[in-house]
DNA sequence: GAAGCGTGGGG
DNA sequence: TCCCCAAGCTT
């Protein structure tokens, strides 16, 4: 063994910890949507929405994505506007885009057969180490790792290990150690269990030591350590920005939005028109106005300050000034701008904190 | 390796 | 209120 993080190899009792493991989840698997069968477009699609998600929160769009787009042939098919609708909050909106993009590769290149090689799946956009290993096991039973955020707390009380998760190359040490650890019967078994027991038993906080499963092949529970692992460095504090959003509405009710850049943060999401303000020597209102004539070429009559929203994101946090006003005058419908009807808006992928503006400045 | 990329929930 | 996230990937 190369690894000094991984002296906990040396003494576990291999054969026990497995089957002891699955047996675990054998009885107590939580029924899953996305465990009633093996598709590997379904367990893709869900590993997707999974990745820095709640199951709670994904269940019912891996429900609704699923009944609108029920294979590989439909997604590759889809709209991408449809496909954000369809994802809307479920935030990191990157991972719709990647994953229609890749259907639409397996649909070209493997016929719509998801890849059973390691090389393969791991080349499509949005599948990494852990989506690629995941798929492999889960739907492919092959006995690849799957390591995420669960399994490196899991094993890193397990096997005492000390280095830090939070940095990307501790990855590859709970690789290492899943590859001794694995059951080539059931390696479908093996990942999820490890990753149900963090979920539910080996939690970050205050894990149930007495109600778990592994409890008796656990080095952090003998020692006592159970609460010190794993090792985590902390987040940085989110950035704040200043904004100034106008929700604007000519005399037929239609309102104006803007769809986003193909980039960065909320890429091809819709908003309302809106701004950063870093120094305000000139009034926000007569910012936006300007803003709307050179950029948009609209004529605005702006209102005063409507009110407030805050967003808080993982890095940044949103401080909103909401003004409304009317539309007097717009040159043309260029691309990436459009006047609205209150039905039609419906129609349009937003970011929360959008919506949130929808919600108190525009609907009545 | 570090930073960018969302959101809603829980202690 | 604040912090820490939750089944990570890309650049």
């Amino acid at each position: 063994m190369k690894n000094n993080s991984l002296k906990g190899l040396e003494t576990i009792d291999i054969e026990g910890f497995r089957e002891d493991l699955i047996n675990w989840f054998s009885e107590e698997k939580r029924d899953l949507p996305w465990r009633k069968d093996r598709d590997p477009y379904k367990i893709w699609v869900s590993e997707i929405m999974l990745q820095q998600t709640r199951v709670d929160t994904v269940i019912p769009y891996f429900n609704r994505f699923i009944e609108q787009f029920p294979s590989v042939e439909a997604l590759s098919t889809a709209d991408e506007e449809r496909i954000l609708k369809a994802w809307e909050g479920l935030g990191y909106y990157s991972r719709a885009r990647n994953l229609h993009s890749a259907v639409k590769e397996v649909h070209e290149k493997y016929g719509g057969k998801v890849p059973d090689e390691p090389k393969e799946i791991s080349a499509l956009k949005g599948v990494g180490p852990y989506t690629a290993g995941a798929i492999l096991s889960i739907a492919y039973g092959k006995p690849e790792p799957a390591v995420d955020g669960n399994v490196m707390r899991v094993l890193s009380r397990i096997l005492s290990i000390w280095d830090d998760i939070a940095k990307p190359s501790s990855r590859k040490i709970f690789e290492e150690a899943v590859r001794v650890l694995i059951s080539h019967d059931n390696p479908s078994y093996f990942n999820q269990a490890l990753m149900e027991l963090g979920a539910i038993v080996c939690t970050p906080t205050s894990p149930s030591c007495l109600l778990c499963p592994v409890r008796e092949h656990c080095s952090a529970f003998h020692e006592g350590v159970q609460n010190e692992l794993p090792v985590k460095t902390k987040n940085k504090k989110q950035r704040p920005i200043s904004l100034a959003a106008a929700v604007l509405v000519d005399e037929t009710g239609r309102t104006l939005i803007h769809k986003r850049s193909e980039n960065g943060l909320l890429a091809n999401l819709w908003e309302f028109p809106n701004i950063e303000i870093h120094l305000p020597y000139r009034t926000e209102g007569e910012q936006l106005t300007d803003f709307l004539q050179q950029e948009y070429g609209a004529a605005i009559e702006l209102g005063d300050m409507a009110g407030t929203i805050e967003h808080v994101f993982s890095h940044l946090i949103w401080n909103i000034h909401v003004y409304k006003g009317k539309v007097v005058s717009i040159k043309e419908e260029r691309e990436g701008l459009k006047m609205v009807s209150s039905e039609e808006i419906e129609a349009y992928p937003f970011p929360v904190s959008h919506q949130k503006m929808i919600k108190q400045f525009y609907k009545k």
